[in-house]
DNA sequence: CGGCCACCCACGCCGGCCGGTGCGACTGCT
DNA sequence: AGCAGTCGCACCGGCCGGCGTGGGTGGCCG
């Protein structure tokens, strides 16, 4: 696992510094380049100069402040990612706001740090980012999660799925096909029956859901994950 | 921060050990215990046994294998959770099964560590969970982050996202009721028009989402994530 | 065994809502 | 003024949703 940082210090993880604190850089560049295997190929003071420095120095890995004037780091983040062979992008940041981590994130950063962050935990986590994977400070793993607990327990699906217990097999299937937003007509021929017969059991499931809509029955239908397939 | 664990040995965080290997029992209990902060009170060879363990010790924080012969670690982490006072779970496992971190993530637990994890990050992990934080190996983390940047490009959101851009003001508001389950005359009255003003604005609705029911249409609102606060 | 009940599935008729079309009024821009 | 874009409304055909009804199946009890 941590062979390849501790043979031989063949190619060091060429790493750029964002941030507009000039002070801030200086702690980092201090901590970072104390590692041998590491080593600080050029900083920038904002998000459009952190493009500028990543076209020119092309590091491996950019630790980028969130707030910065200019350009902030998010967006800078989500420019940088994307194309071929761009750099792993860590985020660094006083405030672990959820915006922040989720907006970060979605940006394709393949890490998340506090500023408080320990030195050594600090290396750490850039030779992990280097080696492919990801790393997130504990409050922020804590969150993220937090969020998909949040999502098992998320009250509408729940409350969609118990409802769906009281319905029949063929009622289900109808369920499905009314969330896929087919006519009565396309449903009867789909399910092999009648048009009139769809329609009862579309009453039935109005009823049963406590919609007024086939809209709503449809809406139910999501919720419940009925419509996406078990890879969520 | 980390003073709670440092300053004093006032009252140690005490452990459940959950695996069916009596050798990985041992190894771990041999692990943990050195650290002078932590105490292992007990142990347990599959899910079921866990519960009655942690039902008679009351630890703070148990590790748990995924699998396991009469009760794997998922369900019996599912058991646990939700309870007040229950325990943190840090789910051990020799594999990162995609469905596994996601089912024991949902299930409750703060913590997923790999077994070949170092001796050191390991004691690390309990104590971030200790702390009410949670942790993750980098790999499991890497799965989670993907996870989530796959979530922002979803093809699906993003069609959708695409389709609202060459919407109108109104029409947004209108799509928003729809989506809602809203009948023409309940969007009416919502938005202050005649009834038959809602039906050209869905007529409007129609064509650009290339829908041909209203079900379709607020099916397009959900994807884009139009009936969600932006809290997601 | 026969009767009864509960459940699921199936169908047809009717009123009301939905969706398509055509049109007018207002605003802002060139 | 001309024009594009948005929002507003009214009429018509078709689909949806509510209601009543019947056939088929499986379980319970006398």
């Amino acid at each position: 696992m941590n062979e390849s940082s501790t043979s031989a210090p063949a190619r060091p993880t060429r790493l750029l510094l964002v941030d507009d604190d000039a002070l801030v850089r200086a702690g980092l560049r201090m901590i970072l380049s104390s590692a041998e295997d590491l080593e600080v190929v050029a900083e920038a003071s904002n998000g459009s100069e952190a493009l500028e420095a990543v076209a020119a120095h092309r590091p491996d890995i950019v630790l980028m402040d969130v707030r910065m004037p200019v350009m902030d780091g998010l967006t800078a983040a989500a420019q940088i990612t994307g194309r071929p062979g761009a750099p792993s992008i860590i985020m660094l940041t006083t405030f672990d706001l959820d915006e922040y981590v989720f907006q970060a994130l979605q940006a394709g950063a393949m890490g998340f740090l506090l500023k408080d962050t320990p030195p050594r935990e600090l290396v750490g986590a850039v030779r992990v980012v280097a080696a492919g994977e990801a790393m997130l400070s504990p409050t922020v793993t804590r969150r993220l999660v937090g969020h998909f607990a949040a999502d098992a327990v998320n009250p509408r699906r729940q409350k969609a799925q118990e409802r769906l217990r009281l319905l029949t097999e063929r009622e289900t299937e109808v369920l499905a096909a009314v969330g896929r937003g087919l006519s009565n007509a396309d449903i009867g021929r789909e399910l092999y029956m009648s048009e009139a017969t769809v329609k009862t059991h579309v009453s039935r499931l109005l009823t049963k859901l406590d919609a007024t809509n086939r809209v709503q029955v449809a809406i139910v239908a999501h919720d419940a994950g009925l419509m996406t397939d078990p890879a969520s």
